[in-house]
DNA sequence: ATGGACCTTCCAGTACGGGGGAAGGTCAAG
DNA sequence: CTTGACCTTCCCCCGTACTGGAAGGTCCAT
């Protein structure tokens, strides 16, 4: 099948696929005579894969790294666990920073519902901030 | 005072002063006769408050209009309320869009935490994510 | 007068995951 | 035979907030 075929069956663009090929994430697909790809139909599960992976949050190295091994004949299950252990300890500070953040933002908003402008001088810009 | 000093005195570079003042967050500072900036040290009052405001998480962008709309002589007070309030309700959006990640992905971990690789097939790249 | 620390401008690159659009080739239908 | 949809490679662009470095000018002390 072609890029566009097989873009539209993975729920992703051509431009995307040949992306994904130049980044190694996909084999350099097979060429029909006249240079156009010609994908294995099964190439959508490991666009899936893909797809999955990026909605645990990794990044396409991570998943390439988890495609290399598993390309190379090993099963990456080690190395899954081991980069979902160090992502999901990255989403938990992402997540302790950001209620920090929002604890502070809010503090600020609430200061700031009603304001005194008079109050304000030019020098520091707005004192609600 | 130079470019330098200030960049010390506000706790930043002086290759950032120059990138602030280009993008209208500083306005153009004095120059001396041989063409160093000459900066008026009330300056770092200013850079102060942009540090405050990346602190709450706004962007340069958004810090730069209340800095346009202080120097265009209104009092920023209320664009300041709504920006923060847009920015707390995206805070409390990126949190919970975290938690909901964070769940999946422990869960991923936990699945993989045990793995029974015989159980895999290929072709699916790894069941465990 | 010379050295080193500072300053100037300008261009480029970082990470991330693509998107836009040009210039040209190809395929199938009408 | 032409039209339109698709494909190819190519290179540049997006946003974010800077950072690095080159080439050259300046200031101050020795």
């Amino acid at each position: 099948m072609r890029t566009g075929e097989l873009a539209e069956a993975a729920g992703t663009t051509a431009k995307t696929l040949r992306f994904y090929e130049e980044q190694g994430l996909l084999p350099a697909a097979e060429r029909t005579a006249s240079g156009y790809r010609d994908y294995d139909p099964e190439a959508a599960t490991r666009i899936d894969f893909i797809h999955r992976g990026q909605a645990a949050g990794l990044t396409l190295a991570q998943i390439k790294q988890i495609l290399d091994i598993r390309d190379g004949g090993e099963i990456p299950c080690g190395h899954v666990r081991d980069l979902l252990d160090v992502r999901l300890k990255d989403i938990e500070r992402q997540i302790s920073d950001l209620v920090s953040l929002r604890d502070n933002v809010a503090a600020l908003r609430d200061a700031a519902a009603e304001p005194e402008p008079e109050t304000c001088n030019a020098d520091e810009v707005c004192r609600y901030l």
